[in-house]
DNA sequence: GCGACAG
DNA sequence: ATCTTGTCGC
């Protein structure tokens, strides 16, 4: 297990991120951003068979908190990687929330500590799964996109509910999808990945259509019904919050 | 106008 | 997201 981390200093402080700009830091300019990035498409990508390695990324805030939060709270970001079925890397981030939570902005809160997490990686996944829908957004940008093309990696959103699209729920058995639209097209899909659990939001997200999210999540999937990435790196931020660090 | 609305 | 309580299953 190779562990990495680095604590953000200061949100304004992006080494490395000249390419990609510094992450939009009012509501006006993200949307402008989001509105540019809802027209971006690129050649979707696909396992194809082949072994892929996949990362999950995911950001939690101090607890005793109620509803939205607040810009400046602290935060703490984590990465996992996952090859082969095992988890051979992982790094953590802390730092400060950007804003409080609102639908459609999530972005402004939880988008530079996620990628910084991810940056920290020793190397760099096939795939990313973020905490965030994709194409299911009112501007068709949704984090995992935004993330996707600030990394230069195909993604695919993981959530709990849909934003905006709406279809009817998948049948029980582990596997089985349905169809959720926005504007008469297919952005994402219910997924069962265990019977008799909730099922899960995949979503079309960046080089990553909702079909190859769903199919990919459920083979990220075996004993849990969260994918495996995902889940590690769920642990290792909750993990880094009770020791209040974001040094590894 | 009102409510809903990823995390 | 986070909190709380209760319940089921290993």
């Amino acid at each position: 297990m190779n562990y990495c981390s680095y604590c953000v200093q200061d949100a304004g402080e992006q080494r490395g991120l000249e390419s990609a700009g510094p992450w939009p830091r009012t509501v006006e300019d993200l949307i402008l951003v989001q509105k540019r990035i809802g027209q971006a498409t690129s050649h979707l990508w696909t396992p194809a068979g082949r072994v892929f390695s996949a990362a999950g990324c995911f950001v939690c805030f101090s607890r005793g908190r109620v509803g939205a939060g607040r810009p400046g709270e602290a935060g703490w970001a984590a990465a996992a990687l996952l090859r082969s079925g095992r988890i051979v890397a992982a790094a953590t981030v802390c730092g400060t929330a950007q804003a409080a939570y609102e639908p459609g902005l999530l972005a402004l809160r939880e988008g530079l500590l996620l990628e910084e997490a991810v940056r920290r990686l020793p190397e760099r996944p096939d795939l990313l799964l973020v905490n965030a829908t994709g194409r299911d957004h009112p501007r068709g940008a949704g984090l995992a996109v935004h993330l996707g093309i600030r990394l230069a990696l195909p993604t695919v959103g993981v959530t709990r509910n849909p934003l905006l699209a709406s279809g009817e729920p998948p049948a029980e058995a582990r596997g089985s999808l349905s169809p959720l639209f926005l504007g008469g097209t297919i952005v994402a899909y219910w997924l069962r990945t265990q019977r008799g659990k909730r099922p899960l939001v995949a979503h079309a997200a960046w080089q990553t259509d909702a079909r190859t999210a769903a199919s990919v999540l459920l083979a990220l999937t075996t004993r849990w019904r969260t994918p495996e990435p995902l889940r590690e790196a769920r642990r290792l931020a909750r993990e880094a919050r009770s020791e209040k660090r974001g040094d590894g």
